[in-house]
Formats: C-alpha cells, sequence, structure tokens
DNA sequence: TGACTTAACTTGCATTTCACAAGTGACCGT
DNA sequence: ACGGTCACTTGTGAAATGCAAGTTAAGTCA
C-alpha cells in the first residue's frame, strides 16, 4: 500500500489510506499483543509476511507517524520499531477486531476468557496494553 | 480481494481476510453512515470505487455472510443490499475508525460535536446506529 | 585479521489485483 | 417499440503481491 493518496475528507477513508490493507494491522498487532519490535519478528509471525512486503509497510507506518524506526543501541544490525502516540491509539480498533473475529469466526483461537474480558471491560483492557506500550516508549 | 484464503487462526487476521483492504469497510461506512442500499449509492459516494470492484466486494462480502442481497419487488432491477447480524456488529470497529481518523487527521470533517458525542457515549452510539440497522432489516 | 553468521533489506520476476473506460443485458416508463 | 437506467462484465495497462535469491552492514568466533 505504498502510501496512498488522500481519496476524500472522511476520517474513515483516512484511517484506510494508512492501515486499510491486509498486513497493516497485522504488524501492529504484533506490536501491541505480542510486544514485537523487530524486523525479524513480525517476519515470524504466522501469517508469512513477504520481506519485501513488511519492509514496505514499516515504511508507510513510519512515514504515517505511526510508528518510529530507531536503530539498536547495543547491535547496530538491529532496528527497534516502536508505536508512536498516533499507533498506540489504534489499540482500540485492534481490540474491537479481535472481539468482532471472536464472536464470528467458528474457528477462533481466542480464549473464552480473554473474549469475556474484552466484553466486561473494554477500558479497563486497553488501559492495560496502552500502559505497557508507553513504558516501552521511555525504555 | 476476491475471499482470501485463511492466513492463521487468529481473530484478527479472520476480520482483516474479510474486511481488511482500502475499499470494503468504505461500502460497510455507507450502509451503516448513510443508510446506502444500493449499487449506485455505493458507487456514488465520494471516493470512487471502480464499478468491478465494487461488484466483486459486495459478492465477497455477501460469501462472508456480512450482507445479504435481494432483488428489489418494486423494480427487478435494483438490488437491495442489506448487513446481517454479523454485519451490523462491526459497528464499533467503524466508529473506533472513526474516532481515531477525527483525532489523528489533521484536515478531519467530522464535526466536533460528532466527536465528542463518540468520546462521551460511545456505546450509545452504536446502539442507536444498530437500531437503525435492524429496523431496516424487518422492512 | 579474516571467515562465517545474522539482521534487515533490495532485486527480479511471474502472478494477481487495480483503475479506468467501454460494453452488455435485464428491466422500466412512455 | 425505444431510449434510459441499473447492476454488472469485459478488456487493458499499471500497480501490488508472493516467492526466491542476492546484497549490505554489523556482529561473532578462530
Amino acid at each position: 500500500m505504498p502510501l496512498q493518496h488522500r481519496r476524500s475528507d472522511c476520517p474513515i477513508s483516512y484511517c484506510l489510506d494508512l492501515v486499510g490493507d491486509r498486513w497493516t494491522m497485522l504488524v501492529i498487532r504484533d506490536m501491541v499483543m505480542f510486544g514485537s519490535k523487530r524486523f525479524s519478528e513480525f517476519q515470524s509471525s504466522g501469517e508469512g509476511i513477504a520481506t519485501n512486503v513488511l519492509s514496505d509497510r514499516l515504511q508507510c507506518l513510519a512515514e504515517g507517524g505511526i510508528l518510529e524506526c530507531s536503530v539498536d543501541r547495543d547491535d547496530g544490525r538491529k532496528r527497534i520499531y516502536r508505536l508512536t502516540e498516533k499507533g498506540i491509539d489504534l489499540v482500540p480498533i485492534l481490540i474491537d477486531l479481535a472481539q468482532w473475529g471472536g464472536r464470528h469466526d467458528p474457528n477462533t483461537a481466542v480464549p473464552i476468557e480473554f473474549r469475556k474480558r474484552i466484553e466486561n471491560d473494554r477500558e479497563g483492557v486497553i488501559a492495560e496494553l496502552r500502559a505497557q506500550l508507553e513504558s516501552l516508549g521511555h525504555g
């Protein structure tokens, strides 16, 4: 999705221009749910994203202000990808996606406890994830 | 997005396999926010979706159980597209997308009142839209 | 120091999807 | 019967995707 041109002034369209493809939200998911920070971690997270596509998505997300990339101080080969505030604000969307999938996917892998937690305390789950991600930011 | 094969058992991935592209959620938006029901209404809703893509998306959404298509009784040329329960359950995601766009898009078209309503009474907004859509179903 | 490995890309290429324009066929009003 | 409308379908070039292989810079070990 090489940085889409603006299609309209609709906020939903704006959002989809940035994260509306089959891969981008999976990268965000890896960061939010599994704490992924590295290229290799995104690469090996199950769905099998191609390296060129991953590279492209990370760059677009960085250009879109959703994440930031820095070089690992202890190992110059490695990059560290971290969500910005704008990126962290995507957490509610991610939770809703998970909730919808959990409800409507007959073969869902979401444990029933987690589904119930989201159902009963959505705000709490969001706050928790948000706090985790923000603490990483100042690490 | 010709009906993606299942990439993993992740609920988010499941969701993205169905609605994770640049157009599908805009079709849903038209149905939820503007009450669109017709091919021509989706076509003329601002972003300029191509007819072949729209046709494909509607078919995929129908196959995915997110909407249903029926022939207009008064005019055999026209189709009526209506969201199923599964489709209506996407409303929270849509609201979150709108909220995120409204917050992070510097040129957002979302009126500040609506943004505040979502911020203060998300559940209320969702319930209202849901009720509207459900009443259409038994029309 | 030099060979080897690892991390993060980049390149090439065949396949798929997309955008755009044009065409088709069922159906309607007159 | 005829022109117009609605919902598609087809054709075509451009762009994105998936896959395999290659590249570059940096770290590791002998």
